[in-house]
DNA sequence: GCCATTTATGCAAACGATTGCATAGAGCTT
DNA sequence: AAGCTCTATGCAATCGTTTGCATAAATGGC
């Protein structure tokens, strides 16, 4: 059907290998045959047929990346930065979707070492560390965003902690006391990352923490509705809530339509993760961004670099790191406002704070 | 490294060939060696390797998906649902994005096509005919979303005109007469469709098409915000937008949000296409739902369908038929309002519609 | 101008599967 | 029991490359 090598040989009079050598620029061919070989190849239309190739070299060209879903924002973004990335490289993505879920993510990887993927990006779901560590010695493999711990795959992640503790500090500095936080369950490391950070500004600006403010729950809008719903409940509810997760926020913002609750006036809102249409929203979103272009750039850097290792079989690849952290940064839009220290809003019994009076302190920042 | 099929031809004391004959199940082997073959297979963990397999049969097990990107709602499911289907079947997705650009959609072409790619589905840019068409000849091509009209490709398309017409007469029913449109290029097809379903229910409702109500741009939301300005500011606004794309409707949103304009008091809204926030938008916001699942599980089955075909080459797997439609559906939520006719809603100057008063005949549909 | 060295080429064996063809038995018929 | 058919197996070629090894050609040193 195509043109193959042997037919580009043929027109040139060399042998096969002698084409092959001329064309892969590999082993020692003279400069003359070289370049009448890619005259020909050329003139031919000839296009490598990297099965063949593959076959003989164990090499397929595809990189493969695994992720839960395409619906998250998030995992878009790396999706299209990944594909670029490695298309620039003559790689193909391979985009596989586990939906978070073991099984599938299990079939998925024998599938693609089956198929002998060069590379791996996974978002692991964390229940198949024991196939990951023995996959990763056939193939490079970098996790992303989430760490698995029964492994010590390099990893990528967003710096939680970081990002959550910038955002607390932006509603502190604002004036802002009783911080409602809306973060993920805290059987995972993203929720209990997130969770430290904000306790951890509260700590700094010398705010107590107080655990009514804290929900915990699934990463999905209902969660956000049913968490903002307490909140809003509370005898002195929060003049501003962090809501560490894009998904959760839709809830938010629906309860809080509902209820005709103004942001920033009444109430302020920081977001966690950016989505496309957080800024063309009214109020326009503010955002604790957790740097998912930077995330997938890194780990595709990383996981050529150890593709590269290995190809020069100069170990593994391993840099001695095991885990790369993102900086996360703060996006400020219109969701949050200063907040007068003196005149608490929307609370029904305005008794003061608790907290230890930093107001001045952090405000001034 | 991994076991291949001689070792477990040899640990079965049989060839190569049987071995592979009694686990693809073709040709003939007996009952019992082939049972003892798989147990073998099993206990030694073989699995067969995809690429020497391709090299041999010229098949990969590899399906390409080409949409634009993966912003778009609609691509989002749609990959989604492909790789679902896909993945039943034994087969991976290659998933590309080839940002509505026609070189990236060329050269991404050409590497599906030395990959051996079994499949392809492909949202065309429309510059490609050419090449779409001398591929078509060696691997099965369906085309979605979009048609390429240099080509005569088997293509699964939204029924936009039917989409268009159903929107607008929903608001027409709604009592509307003054409607909106903000609507795609009139250089593309989806565009001039979309516009052509608004123009035929305003007509069998024998309502005057008003050109000043019918703005055209490209799929953004910067393009929802301007026309959205442009038809606010008129001196008789309209009592309802349709809004044929979702990107749009984020402009659109801002605009009335700036201005405080209620939905669905003040102005209806209705939308083409959905996104995953809709329903939790406060209203939520009705739409014309485009069917993008429905879509995506068409075109894997025509597809299949050709592959199908081609593998027992009885022909090309064409059935006759050139262009599928997808029937759109009207899924109501909050953001459209019933209207009275008497009190045309915020107009400076009401004087009575121009249409031939058939609001009673289309209200009682 | 001859031998040693380098450089360029070709031959043929891989890679791991599939498959047409030949053949060795098993089972039947008569 | 001979002849026949039919089934189950093996042999070997093949898919399109790459690559180790052998060899031919070219170069250089003396």
């Amino acid at each position: 059907m195509s043109v193959t090598l042997k037919d580009v040989a043929q027109a040139a009079r060399v042998s096969v290998s002698t084409a092959s050598r001329a064309l892969t620029g590999t082993g020692l061919t003279s400069e003359r045959t070289q370049q009448r070989l890619v005259r020909i190849a050329r003139e031919l239309g000839y296009r490598p047929n990297p099965i063949a190739r593959g076959l003989k070299t164990g090499q397929s060209r595809l990189v493969a990346l695994l992720v839960h879903n395409l619906t998250n924002a998030s995992f878009q973004v790396m999706a299209e930065v990944v594909q670029a990335r490695l298309k620039a490289l003559g790689y193909q993505m391979l985009l596989c979707i586990g939906g978070d879920d073991p099984q599938a993510e299990s079939d998925t990887l024998t599938t693609l070492v089956d198929h002998r993927i060069d590379g791996l990006i996974v978002v692991p779901t964390g229940k198949n560390g024991a196939q990951l560590e023995t996959l990763s010695k056939d193939v490079p493999i970098v996790c992303l965003v989430r760490r698995d711990d029964a492994t010590d795959l390099e990893t990528v992640l967003a710096d939680d902690p970081q990002g959550a503790y910038l955002g607390t500090r932006h509603l502190i500095e604002l004036g802002h006391k009783r911080i409602g936080l809306i973060v993920g369950r805290q059987d995972t490391t993203s929720g209990r990352e997130r969770l430290s950070g904000y306790v951890r500004a509260l700590r700094e600006a010398g705010i107590a923490r107080d655990d009514a403010l804290i929900h915990a729950g699934h990463y999905v809008p209902e969660t956000g509705a049913t968490c903002a719903r307490k909140l809003l409940d509370l005898r002195r509810p929060p003049s501003a809530i962090f809501v560490a997760n894009h998904e959760a926020t839709l809830g938010v913002l629906r309860v809080t339509a509902e209820r005709n609750i103004a942001i920033p006036g009444d109430l302020s809102l920081l977001c966690y993760e950016d989505m496309p249409w957080f800024e063309w929203h009214r109020p326009a979103i503010s955002i604790v961004d957790n740097g998912a272009r930077d995330l997938a750039n890194l780990a595709v850097d990383r996981l050529l670099h150890r593709m590269d290792a290995k190809g020069n079989s100069k170990g593994n690849g391993s840099d001695g790191v095991r885990e790369y952290r993102v900086g996360a940064r703060l996006i400020q839009r219109d969701s949050c406002r200063r907040i007068d220290a003196t005149a608490p809003a929307r609370s029904a019994k305005s008794k003061p704070s608790s907290s230890k009076s930093s107001a001045a302190k952090s405000a001034k920042v």
